[in-house]
DNA sequence: GTTAGTGCAAACCTTTTGCAGCTCT
DNA sequence: AGAGCTGCAAAAGGTTTGCACTAAC
């Protein structure tokens, strides 16, 4: 359970291990998504209802300073908000369909050996990195060209369809 | 000059080349920096005082939409606006230094290959691609160690100054 | 018992939208 | 002429802040 050094190494620095920041750390290191302050606040609310908003990002920021979380924007596919994922031992990049949400996670040691080129180019010191790619799934392509076609010979046919994920709320 | 190359690709697809947008598009072009919607503002009503920041984020979505420019979160080191700079033809990483702002550009083929690794392994067709690195550029890293070193011994020195770039209004 | 953390309300910042009037083609 | 664009005001969405009360250590 990746929490667990997460509350070890918060304790170390003396900060305190309330209620809802325990709530908080095992929603986000059990959920393996990608989760938003919104959806975390959602999801908290469900295990306490007077958590409040502010604590959520209030939590993210602290483990966001901490490095223990990384913040990701996810090519702003739904919104300007932004998503938190668990530090993993291994970088990886985000690979976000513009039409139906999916996310994909590629790993490669590409992503490592960039990282070393601009260390040693520039002489930086990498804190953060973050790579985001923005396209079309195989899924999605084949549809989107229907979506297209359709609009070139009828310009309203059936309403091109919302294609977002829905959120439940 | 790039932009005419723009200004062709916009009127071809209907689009008016307003008084407005001309003045934008020169200035996104011409600053061969990274501008934020505001920033933009401020240097539009330079040369026009009656123009409107909604155009501005209008002409941005605008261009951002049919691909012309490309948009920027850089680690979001002074807040949470969105960076544009007008698409080159080689892609390459922004690598920002968390203390004074500082934006390298960082060039290889490493990006291409991870493109062509992304859309072959997923079958994924990307539209857009972004690889963001924060961490200290080489002269921050010694003023950030002195500043730490300064901050153990004493809880409150000199103040550990502010370090961003001021903006000017 | 202290000091850090929480909840609440209100503010803040960036960006979007509705609508009337203006302007590019 | 007419669709597209602008400016203005107002709203929206996401996040932060001030302050009094509460709880972790």
């Amino acid at each position: 359970m990746a929490v667990s050094g997460i509350k070890d190494s918060l304790q170390q620095r003396g900060v305190r291990l309330t209620r809802q920041r325990k709530i908080l750390l095992d929603l986000i290191d059990q959920s393996g998504q990608h989760l938003d302050a919104d959806r975390l606040y959602e999801l908290a609310r469900e295990k306490d209802p007077k958590l409040n908003r502010v604590t959520v990002y209030r939590t993210l920021k602290l483990l966001k300073a901490g490095g223990l979380v990384d913040e990701l924007d996810l090519m702003h596919h739904d919104g300007d908000q932004h998503y938190y994922e668990t530090r993993l031992k291994q970088e990886h990049a985000h690979v976000i369909c513009l039409r139906c949400g999916k996310i994909e996670e590629f790993f490669g040691d590409l992503l490592k050996k960039m990282r070393q080129q601009i260390e040693t180019h520039f002489g930086f010191d990498i804190v953060l990195a973050r790579t985001e790619v923005g396209g079309y799934c195989a899924h999605c392509q084949v549809l989107r060209a229907k979506e297209l076609a359709a609009a070139a010979s009828n310009d309203s046919p059936t309403a091109p369809a919302p294609h977002r994920h829905p959120r439940s709320h």
